[in-house]
DNA sequence: AAAATAATGGTCAGTATTAGTCAGAACAAG
DNA sequence: CTTGTTCTGACTAATACTGACCATTATTTT
């Protein structure tokens, strides 16, 4: 087993390395590829492959002048299970009555607020998400709410 | 990190910075330009991408001699005449990063916690309501988020 | 008054400066 | 050799900045 690391390691260690204890750190992607003498885009790949949600880290980035990308660390939470669990019994079409059965879920579980679960509801609403083919609405039902559990998976 | 902010960052900053917590400010956009050694249509671009009614924010002005730029801060919920102006700017379609901005303005007003925030976010992003047309998604989002401060508004 | 001139701000298209995407080549492990 | 990972670069997208030209209002001159 050789200890042959490769760049990309490398600069997932370094990255790491700056952000240290801080919260979040805004790098510029030319410095960081400048740094290795790899070309910018390998930066993106290795966020995409090592600074994943599921590693517990958020990215967002800014182009233009005065561009920039941030890497947020983020604590993953402990209702992991029950928001697993009901992302499976979603699949990717969803009525509302088992959408507003699911929050009711959350609320009961306490995994959300009184306000969260009226916000959510009325995302997931017929009035809200109605678009004149039942299956399409339908389907978008499923990608709100799996998008809306997935985001109670974290706090910022 | 570094920060490294683009002057028209920095231009905002100073916009907000003599703001403070007065309801508005007159200025005048030569003067400003000047004071940052920027063309003064910069000053054009900074109002027109940060002081949107999106960001809370409206903005008259008058040319001529004694001519200025005004800005104002406003409520987006408490004062009917805003959101109405605002639901009217929204229409039947929204890009994510106006509808972005609105959820950014009403938890700057304390409106919404942070989580509730997030949570708006989601499901207004354009990862949660792609459909394929950019037409229909855009429809979709500003029938979300009519909902979804509809909601807020008659809670309170 | 009317016309000219001065003193403002507005618009828009073009350039500059960042980051993102994606298909394919290169490489490493089995 | 096969398969999965890493690396590259051409192309794309988003944001910032600039300057020439336009529009409006106030002031001065005739």
């Amino acid at each position: 087993m050789m200890e042959n690391k490769s760049i990309s390691d490398l600069i997932e260690a370094y990255l790491k390395e700056i952000l240290g204890d801080s919260a979040q750190i805004e790098i510029r992607r030319s410095e960081i590829a400048n740094h290795f003498d790899v070309v910018p885009s390998q930066i993106n790949y290795v966020i995409k492959t090592r600074f994943t949600i599921q590693n517990g880290y958020l990215v967002k980035s800014k182009r233009g002048g005065g561009g920039y990308i941030r890497i947020e660390r983020v604590n993953l939470l402990d209702n992991i299970d029950v928001l697993n669990s009901l992302i499976q019994t979603i699949g990717d079409s969803i009525r509302e009555r088992d959408a507003f059965a699911i929050v009711q879920t959350l609320y009961d579980e306490k995994v959300i607020t009184q306000r969260e679960g009226d916000l959510m509801l009325v995302a997931l609403a017929k009035q809200t998400l109605d678009v004149g083919n039942t299956d399409v609405e339908a389907r978008l039902r499923a990608r709100v709410l799996i998008s809306l559990l997935n985001r109670l998976r974290y706090e910022s």
